[in-house]
DNA sequence: TCTTGACCTTCCCACTACTGGAAGGCTCAT
DNA sequence: ATGAGCCTTCCAGTAGTGGGAAGGTCAAGA
């Protein structure tokens, strides 16, 4: 298989691929005589194992993590749940982070009229905050 | 006020001042003999808009835009409703899918034991969903 | 056989929004 | 004169791609 097809299988693209090679997310892949890469099965499973980690707003070097404690059969999983639970934290955080933004803004677009009119609630609520 | 002052004030990092200068947000401050920037009190006002700005989740873009109509004194409110407006929608489309995550995490931690058993619902939920 | 198109390769640039560091100049106090 | 603490510019790096150039490879059709 070349790129283009474990491309398609896992949904990862190309260009991605080569990217999470070079970051040392992934092995070097075995090259064909004309200097292809070439991938079997087991690498378009792990791609969609990165993917999905990815989607789960996982980094590149949680992935990392996630990717060794999935290869290696004697794990102890209550490492990979201080790594879960510590993300579920960040992403609770930027949760917080981003309903305080959006209670803000509301505020202060309720105030605004929004018509031709110069007067703006909203531009007074940044400046005078 | 050279620009270690305005950064205090303003509470923009120094770097940060200079970046927003190469990018265009800010125009290029008058300089002393020396070469320094040179800043007033307007400046510092400037500053803290854009922080605020930021601090809401405006990207630097956006923030040129907002700076540009809290500076024309003859803007339409209606304008920075729109920006305003559709920034909501963004960050409401960011905590929704932040919540899917969160939910989803939720539930693999919640069914894994984290122990020194290798058996890891966690691992196995991000391999086959 | 030649050519076309679809692959593949490496390399570099751009993006966002900074942040850090190096190398050097300026100012002021001691 | 020397040192601290400013200031200057430029370079590089961050995360994770996307885009594109320049070139090699391969299979199929005229």
């Amino acid at each position: 298989m070349n790129i283009g097809t474990v491309s398609k299988l896992s949904g990862v693209p190309a260009k991605t691929i080569r990217y999470y090679e070079s970051v040392g997310l992934l092995p070097d892949p075995v090259r064909s005589e004309n200097g292809y890469r070439t991938y079997g099965d087991q690498e378009v499973e792990t791609l969609k194992f990165v993917q999905r980690s990815r989607k789960l707003g996982f980094k590149v070097k949680d992935v990392a993590a996630l990717l060794t404690l999935w290869q290696d059969k004697n794990r102890a999983s209550g490492d990979v749940k201080a790594l879960a639970v510590s993300h579920i934290q960040e992403v609770e955080e930027r949760i917080k982070e981003l309903e305080a933004i959006r209670s803000t803004l509301l505020h202060l677009v309720n105030r605004c009229h929004g018509d031709d009119r110069p007067d703006c609630p909203i531009l007074e609520g940044i400046s005078e905050k």
